[in-house]
RNA sequence: CGGGAUAUAGUAUAAUGGUUAGAAUCCGUGCUUUGGGAGCAUGUGGUGUGAGUUCGAUUCUCGCUAUCCCGACCA
């Protein structure tokens, strides 16, 4: 894969996920297979944040004098938002925003919920989808200007301790989930200037993609009173005193898909992890004009007792030649395939074979071939998480002067040094090397190393890299 | 948003200021096939959009839209 812009952007079309030919720049269709990707996705997603938070649905627009009140928020999106300016041809009294994201369209409710204490905490979660008006570039997945599947929580808190934990709560949640697609990810303390606007602070996940350059994937931000007190939301704690309420939001996005892709696809195209493959095994019958009627039912029959375990298959009936189908299933990795031919039927066996390492399994018909399907899956989930971790460990390296940075990254490489902290130094060192911080990987540490910037005793280790 | 390039069939492409824009692949139909991308026959389908120059524009010029590369900004 020497070019993965270019890789990413075919397997998206070939192995039909979306279709960017829609003809508004930034925004494309999701077609049924890359949809039952997304599907999946937010299962996985679900799941964990259905453990102890609520689902709700908030209204896309939002009226501009809500928007403007937090100064510092509007900022870090003015040049980005979408107007509502017309109602057919009536101009609007006051425009109207397209949600860039929901923060100034929950946080009005919030302020009519939160009476007191007992109303807290408020965990709350949608999955709705934004817009920035993007002017870079745009790239299916990664950079769009509709952002499809904006999955974003909200928490509401009586304390900074509940909120600091709900913080590392939500960070524990995002590792749950990119562990559960073999996602490998760096988290990284943002630095002050790179926070989300309006934000304390912002932990945040980035991967790196083939060509070296990190994705961010994820992040936790925790607001503390800054948006309580622009919007007013206020409680009465036990001793009858009121006070400003603390926030947490955190949120991922199809960015999370585009991760899954770019972690796991090969020269053949994608390999999905079985959690969120639309289909965990593909059977294929291979059929001959004597003996298809005993092929294709022994594969019904086998189809049958995999999908009374739970497991996803399908079988290609198509009336084309099985190497094409194995090309198909293969490009739109599938993680298993099952082949069933008249010869393997006298011998009462059938091929299974693993997408993502090429090997071919002999099982008899006799066997529990559920079982065995079940234990595959869950060796591949394993094994594609061993090697994108593998993968991403060897692309950090470490540095202990600027010059090792330009030729690092020139190598593709995500580079970590100690730092002194200092925002000043930070954004010169961004100037000097050209390439962003990503933020602090551990804070506060204990080193004798100094910052290769400015010479100062360093306290944190920090990371650098090309971002997407 | 600044600099540069591009736009021909579903896809990737060839050609042209003037009769009917060409080959591939894909797709449809028929027959023979089917253990790693089948073969033959036959058929459908095309110059992004708006203006200008011109007797005539897919071709030349400009705007718009979209795409690609580089930079600033951003998730």
């Amino acid at each position: 894969m020497e070019n993965f812009s270019e890789w990413f952007h075919d397997i998206l079309e070939e192995a039909q996920i979306t279709d960017s030919r829609y003809p508004i720049k930034g925004m494309s269709v999701w077609l049924p297979y890359g949809f039952q990707i997304r599907k999946h996705t937010l299962n996985v997603y679900k799941d964990l944040m259905d453990v102890d938070h609520d689902e709700v649905l908030f209204p896309m627009l939002i009226p501009e004098a809500e928007l403007a009140k937090e100064g510092i928020h509007v900022k870090g999106f003015e040049d980005e938002v979408y107007w509502v300016t017309h109602g057919g041809k009536t101009e609007l009294n006051e425009k109207l925003a397209i949600r860039p994201t929901s923060e100034t369209s929950m946080y009005p409710m919030f302020s009519l919920w939160v009476r007191s204490h007992i109303d807290l905490p408020i965990k709350q979660y949608q999955v709705v989808n934004t817009f920035r008006y993007e002017t870079k570039h745009t790239r299916p997945l990664i950079r769009v200007r509709e952002i499809t599947t904006f999955a974003e929580a909200h928490t509401v808190h009586s304390s900074a301790e509940e909120c600091k934990e709900q913080t590392d709560e939500s960070v524990r949640i995002y590792k749950a989930i990119f562990d559960s697609m073999g996602i490998p990810y760096l988290i990284s303390k943002r630095p002050e200037w790179d926070k989300f606007p309006g934000a304390e602070y912002t932990m945040a996940f980035d991967t790196i993609m083939p060509d070296g350059k990190t994705l961010q994937i994820g992040t936790c931000h925790n607001l503390g009173t800054t948006f309580a007190k622009t919007f007013d939301i206020t409680f009465e704690n036990k001793e009858g005193e009121h006070e400003y309420a603390y926030q947490t939001c955190y949120g991922i996005s199809d960015r999370v898909i585009a991760a899954a892709i770019a972690a796991h696809g090969d020269e053949k195209g994608l390999v999905l992890p079985p959690k969120i493959a639309p289909k965990h095994i593909t059977i294929i019958p291979i059929i001959f004009k004597d003996g298809a009627e005993e092929v294709m039912a022994k594969c019904s029959e086998v189809k049958e007792a995999l999908q009374a375990k739970g497991i996803r298959v399908q079988m290609d009936t198509r009336d084309i030649r099985p190497g094409k189908k194995f090309y198909d299933w293969e490009l739109k990795g599938t993680p298993l395939r099952f082949e069933l031919g008249p010869r393997d039927l006298k011998n009462n066996i059938a091929i299974i074979g693993r997408r993502d390492t090429g090997e071919k399994i002999e099982v008899n018909l006799d066997d529990d071939i559920a079982e065995i399907v079940s234990n595959l899956l869950t060796s591949i989930e394993t094994d594609l998480k061993a090697k994108a971790w593998a993968k991403l460990e060897e692309s950090v390296v470490t540095v202990e002067s600027l010059d090792e940075v330009a030729p690092a990254v020139e190598d593709e490489k995500v580079v970590q040094f100690y730092w002194c902290g200092d925002e000043e130094c930070g954004q010169a060192i961004e100037e000097e090397t050209n390439v962003d911080v990503l933020g602090l990987r551990e804070e506060n540490i204990e080193t004798d190393k100094v910052c290769p910037h400015c010479g100062k005793p360093a306290k944190h280790l920090a990371l650098m890299a090309k971002t997407y």
